[in-house]
RNA sequence: GGGCGAUUAGCUCAGCUGGUUCAGAGCAUCUCGUUUACACCGAGAGGGUCAGGGGUUCGAAUCCCUUAUCGCCCACCA
């Protein structure tokens, strides 16, 4: 009586039920409060993960959590493994993106940004940041992300811009950063050039015109084929093949533009197509790549038909103002008025698109600021490729690494945008070159006045650069700008923690951000960045759709967080994604994570609920603990290969198997004292210790579950957190003691498959005998005994009459019945298993009696047939004398 | 147009340099179960010519060729 109320007591105070939701939010303010997720240099090893910034105007996605688990998972595991774990958040000032935002919200006001001065709208955009920018990081923290938040940096602080500052002056200094007027990309919508990397390449289908020119001075024609009708303003000639037969007698003549009627050469270029369109170009060396590179051959001149937002100038005549697009059209009528639209056709193509607007881009020739890329790229080329210095996982990325590096092209570093870092570029003059480049405006007035010999120049007459440099030049410096290795590149942070160890990042940008990040380590600090980088794969839903905000398939992080808890959520989210591949997400998934904290929870419960008394410890338990305290050892030599490939997903699954399999259905069962009886104190506490190192290993992936239970278990002092406990030690494994378990096992489940059969209810306890042919060790007899109700163990020379039997290798088991055996039935059973065997050893022995198998297979491979062999012959043996006495 | 990768159970995926991990795991499905932690549970079961075809080999999911389908990356063909 005395028991069941304190049962009835603890199950009040301990639920059946884990409640994620209070747990998580008083363990992340406990370890906060206690400073664990901070880290110093000091005598340890650091292991170190700089987070990739996310937008300071994003909110958390799925692909956050994802990536954001798996760094979790590898710093908690790093910090439980005795390194000095460093995890340093923060966020990324994402120009493009940001400045749209801000633009927007003026826009919603009222106010548009070009009547506003530079310092204006930055103190807007400023604010916003300042509105909106912590968010994702508070979202962090209720996935549990242990980032050191004392670190937290903002690509855009003051420390982060001085170091953009004098890295590019650096660069300029060494003559790697010049000005250039070149063809860009131009993005009308944001009103700025990208880099090539930020243009989307997307397949669309298109009209392509065919337009006839008329040749001066003839009444001929000659007829090209273009799909960008309106860029006939800006045409400076019309270009044939030189090998074109077709068009011999074209060679020297001239044509007349239509509509603004110029008059243009018609030039041979090798690079014409004889076979696509009419074999005729026209060409517009201010709205192509191609037609520039032409024109620079055969000294064209080169006409700009658009304003910067890509409607046409003066250029464009009557069509003056309009979008290119409405342009398109309308000229395209216009030409068929005339008579010389010759046709039109529909063909697929593809489009040079923006990253971030989506709009179509536009060639344009600029002045811009260009980086000089083929040497920078050498030794990330080596590192990688070469020295497996860095390490990408997964390995196929290399490939794609080699190819962007072997055919890098100069980097368009300047925006034209305001919300970044300026380029410290200051013109004295009007001049193309009447400019110098300096930290500061002091600095630069000196280089001023050198330059020029006026040492009249004052500041005043200088007139900074208004283009700021791309987003992605300030986070190409991250893993060294958040130690201030750039500005102070021998501080104790930056020699401590640099490089980092492991890189966790989306394949997207791998161009974007990792390759540059590897060409700016060797560059600025002559090392790596980091030695590993680790690609986790895109989220996606059941459909294979990417999740995205447009189709509205992402689930909402926080509402998932909320429902499964936490823990669920990245147990989920983890189960789903082997490394590299994209995962398919479900919410079942987190069910399962969730359904596992609550597993774990239990078996806590069940211990936490033991009667302890000073008894002898059965044999039964002190075997079971031996056993398991093996297969964790194994485990955890098994989660050390998967840590090491990243393969967080195995690591995950080997945890959850362990857990709940071994230590749940088995261990827990075997140990598990009678009803109403207590278990004896040895027995206790090596459970006990067993959970711990359960939650141990578990914790990375359930870090709040498993807090919750340490702390239950004892009460822990703040130097005994298990955030900060130490990983289990290694110890040998008895493998002997595994495999004889795993046969045990094949007892035990044989005898449950009898009771099911037979109907016979566990609290009724059955005899089992056992005739001994595979010499099997008896160490696990006790534990048959217990975990299959056995009264009498017995082993037997001779076959028990009227029982039902099975098999386990060539050992067999009797459990005698009273009452009706089913002969017909085990005559069936027997002469199944009986013909399989004898059509297993038949294939057996026909390899065997191949001469080639057993001259060229390995011994080892040929004894182990012929054990087979072996084993085949004597359980047939067995087999045909139980039917002899069954008939 | 170039390159890379994939195709294994209903679903998502493991399966290293060919043979004792060779056809596996989790989920889902089905059957049974009110045993004193947990029904967010337990015990069991079914399910695959390893995409198709060819080759190498004593032996192929694994190596080679080929076809098909699907991804991804890169590229200035109007």
């Amino acid at each position: 009586m005395h028991i069941n109320v304190q049962k009835l007591f603890q199950s009040m105070t301990i639920p059946s039920i884990y409640d994620a939701k209070n747990v998580e939010s008083k363990w992340y303010d406990y370890w906060m409060s206690h400073n664990y997720f901070h880290s110093v240099p000091d005598d340890r090893e650091p292991y170190t993960i700089v987070i990739p910034p996310p937008n300071v105007t994003g909110v958390l996605h799925m692909g956050h959590m994802l990536n954001n688990t798996i760094q979790d998972v590898l710093i908690r595991r790093a910090r439980l493994k005795g390194f000095n774990a460093c995890w340093v958040p923060g966020t990324d000032h994402a120009s493009i993106a940001t400045e749209a935002k801000v633009v927007a919200k003026l826009k919603a006001q009222g106010i548009d940004k070009n009547e506003l001065s530079r310092e204006e709208f930055i103190a807007h955009a400023w604010e916003w940041t300042h509105e909106y920018g912590g968010v994702i990081l508070e979202q962090l923290k209720k996935l549990g992300c242990s980032c050191d938040w004392d670190r937290t940096k903002f690509t855009m602080d003051d420390d982060m811009n001085e170091a953009v500052i004098k890295v590019f002056v650096e660069l300029f200094n060494k003559g790697l950063i010049y000005r250039g007027y070149r063809m860009v990309n131009w993005d009308p919508v944001a009103k700025t050039t990208l880099s090539d990397e930020e243009v989307v390449h997307i397949e669309c289908t298109d009209t392509l015109y065919y337009v006839k020119y008329q040749i001066e001075g003839e009444n001929g024609f000659v007829t090209i084929a273009t799909t960008r009708p309106e860029t006939i303003l800006g045409d400076t000639a019309v270009c044939i093949n030189p090998n074109d037969e077709r068009f011999t007698y074209l060679k020297g003549k001239k044509v007349i533009v239509p509509i603004c009627n110029r008059v243009v050469p018609i030039i041979e270029d090798d690079y014409v197509d004889i076979e696509f369109g009419t074999g005729c170009l026209k060409i517009t060396p201010a709205h192509d790549v191609n037609d520039k590179q032409i024109g620079d051959r055969h000294n064209l001149e080169i006409i700009d038909i658009f304003n910067e937002d890509a409607t046409l100038n003066t250029y464009g005549l009557h069509y003056q103002g309009k979008d290119r697009v409405v342009a398109r059209k309308d000229i395209a009528k216009e030409l068929e008025d005339l008579g010389i639209l010759v046709k039109t056709e529909e063909i697929t193509h593809k489009i040079g698109t923006s990253e971030r607007t989506k709009a179509v881009i536009e060639p344009r020739l600029s002045d811009q600021w260009f980086l000089k890329m083929k040497d920078l790229v050498k030794p990330a080329i080596q590192s990688v490729l070469v020295d497996k210095d860095i390490k990408l996982f997964p390995k196929k990325f290399e490939n794609t690494y080699r190819h962007w590096m072997e055919n890098i092209r100069d980097w368009n570093i300047s925006r034209q945008l305001l919300w970044g870092q300026q380029i410290p570029a200051y013109f004295y003059g009007d001049g193309k070159n009447d400019f110098v480049v300096a930290e500061t405006i002091e600095e630069a007035l000196k280089l001023a006045q050198e330059k020029t010999g006026d040492r009249r120049l004052k500041t005043e007459d200088l007139k900074q650069e208004s283009d700021v440099v791309d987003t992605w030049f300030s986070s190409w410096l991250w893993p060294m700008s958040v130690f201030d290795g750039i500005r102070n590149p021998e501080n104790e942070d930056i020699n401590y923690y640099y490089p980092t160890n492991d890189l966790v990042t989306a394949p997207d940008i791998l161009f974007f951000w990792v390759a540059r990040m590897i060409i700016a380590g060797y560059e600025f600090k002559g090392k790596k960045p980091f030695s590993n980088v680790y690609f986790t794969g895109l989220v996606r839903d059941k459909q294979r759709r990417k999740m995205s905000k447009s189709l509205g398939n992402s689930p909402d992080a926080l509402k998932l967080i909320e429902e499964f808890g936490a823990d669920g959520v990245r147990v989920g989210l983890l189960l789903s994604s082997a490394a590299g591949n994209d995962l398919m997400f479900e919410e079942a998934l987190c069910q399962q994570g969730k359904g596992f904290a609550n597993k774990v929870w239990n078996a806590f419960r069940l211990i936490k609920g033991w009667e302890i008394a000073d008894i002898e410890q059965p044999k039964s338990s002190q075997i079971a603990i031996e056993w398991f305290e093996s297969k964790f050892q194994q485990t955890l030599l098994e989660l050390e290969d998967y840590y090491s490939k990243y393969r967080l997903s195995d690591a995950l699954m080997t945890t959850y198997k362990l857990i709940w399999d071994d230590f749940c259905s088995w261990l827990l069962e075997m140990v598990k004292p009678a009803y109403q009886q207590p278990i004896d104190r040895k027995t206790y506490n090596a459970i006990v210790t067993i959970l711990e190192d359960n939650l141990k290993i578990l914790h990375p992936f359930m870090p709040f579950l498993t807090e919750e239970i340490w702390q239950h278990i004892a009460t822990r002092t703040p130097q005994e957190a298990l955030i900060i406990e130490k990983w289990p030690e290694t110890k040998s494994v008895n493998k002997d003691l595994i495999s004889e378990f795993d046969f045990a096992a094949e007892v035990i489940s044989g005898i449950r498959t009898i009771r099911k059969q037979k109907n016979i209810a566990f609290k009724d306890a059955i005899e089992l005998h056992v005739l001994n042919n595979e010499k099997t060790a008896t160490t696990f007899d006790v534990v048959i005994s217990k975990l299959g109700n056995i009264s009498t163990l017995n082993y037997t020379n001779e076959k028990v009459e009227g029982a039902l039997t099975f098999r386990v290798k060539s050992n067999e088991y009797f459990v005698p019945m009273q009452g009706s055996i089913d002969i017909e039935a085990e005559i069936a059973k027997l002469t199944e298993e009986l013909n399989y065997t004898q059509g297993f050893l038949k294939s057996v022995q026909k390899k065997l009696s191949n001469e080639l198998f057993v001259n060229n297979a390995p011994d080892q491979v040929v004894a182990s047939e012929k054990k087979k062999e072996a084993d085949a012959l004597s359980k047939i043996e067995t087999l045909k004398a139980s039917l002899k006495s069954l008939t």
